[in-house]
DNA sequence: AGATAAACTCGAACGCGTTCGATTTTTAAG
DNA sequence: CTTAAAAATCGAACGCGTTCGAGTTTATCT
């Protein structure tokens, strides 16, 4: 007899996440009130409270299914074609556009994880897909002799990505406005850290 | 007869500042109510909303106060004794302790800073005096044959400033967690910066 | 000085995220 | 099938940021 506690449970935690997704998508999410998911979940608004214990919980959640559509991008193999610039560019701009293809959701995402409220596991197990990803390149570039053969691989996953870091901040603070000029000031960007600034 | 308006109004808007500084610094800025403040500024809570439109802005104001303090570490010109990236570091490691200085504190004013709710000119002036400091030291650099002489000086700062942003971001997430590792992530990623990563 | 407009003040009320507590449902043991 | 513990539900209430609106103070004009 096992399990109809069970089943119920699944079965709301995936009601209040499917309306929480639909009302983010549609309204934004601070414009979402928690009353508003449960109503659209057919549940008590305390209910949700024993599913997620914060709204931004159900915006993770929310999160979670976005993000696993945007690997879906990169689980084809991408022919490999061009120079490491170009691969690294064509890799973060289809990060970047997805993550600023809604303002508000951006933001609001980049900033939990940039910076979280508390050390978050799933925001690291995220990134270390990505950084997966980047070794990768890295690691097609070093056979095509474009990179040295031992290289900090640690290190220079993070380096690239701190620079796509800068070119989000600059694209929040309103220094770019337009995603060429992104693009744009990426490949200066990557230029300089795969030839060096110095003499 | 012009002037009791705006000198009350000063006094008033001095009164909600010291109050609110006194309170973030003591109990943390979430844990601060509005109420908290007005009492402590003998004023009634909705008057608080004649000078600031919300709680968010009475904290810029309040980090206003504190960045002015951590620009004072840079005004006696730095006496110009190793190499760049020691200037770099040096720059760097003092932003990051006193942005770190408070947990709390530095996550809601990055948050605030690198991806604002709505373009911030005081944000930009305030990065904008960064990249000054930043631009003199490449100029040092420059003139002691560290780096090229033409130089593209907005996105080397740009650079620089981004892989910050990553130490910031690894500090935030948990990647990192004593400011030793913070300065030698920071030494590998500059240096890689200055030299390049390429062959 | 008096009148009118403009700005300031603040208690009351609103909206919303979150918690409480009483009630109901499910589980597990005898 | 009882029965007692555990878990889930949800309306009511709380805390806090923000807005309203009515009353008060200051500035401007004649």
């Amino acid at each position: 007899m096992a399990g109809i506690r069970e089943q119920k449970k699944a079965e709301t935690r995936q009601a209040i996440t499917v309306a929480a997704v639909a009302l983010f998508s549609t309204k934004g999410y601070e414009k979402t009130s928690i009353e508003d998911i449960a109503r659209a979940a057919k549940i008590g608004k305390a209910t949700i409270y024993t599913y997620f214990s914060t709204k931004d919980e159900i915006f993770m959640s929310y999160c979670d299914d976005e993000l696993e559509d945007s690997f879906a991008q990169f689980r084809t193999p991408q022919f490999v074609e061009g120079q490491l610039i170009d691969h690294l560019l064509k890799f973060f701009m289809i990060k970047f556009r997805f993550v600023t293809k809604n303002h508000e959701f951006g933001r609001q995402l980049l900033r939990e994880m940039v910076f979280p409220k508390t050390i978050n596991e799933k925001v690291k197990e995220h990134d270390k897909r990505y950084f997966d990803i980047l070794e990768n390149i890295f690691r097609s570039a070093q056979k095509r002799g474009e990179l040295a053969g031992q290289l900090d691989m640690f290190h220079t996953t993070v380096h690239f990505y701190s620079l796509y870091l800068g070119a989000l901040a600059g694209w929040y603070t309103g220094y770019v406005d337009s995603v060429e000029e992104v693009e744009a000031a990426l490949r200066i960007l990557f230029s300089q850290a795969i030839e060096g600034v110095g003499v």
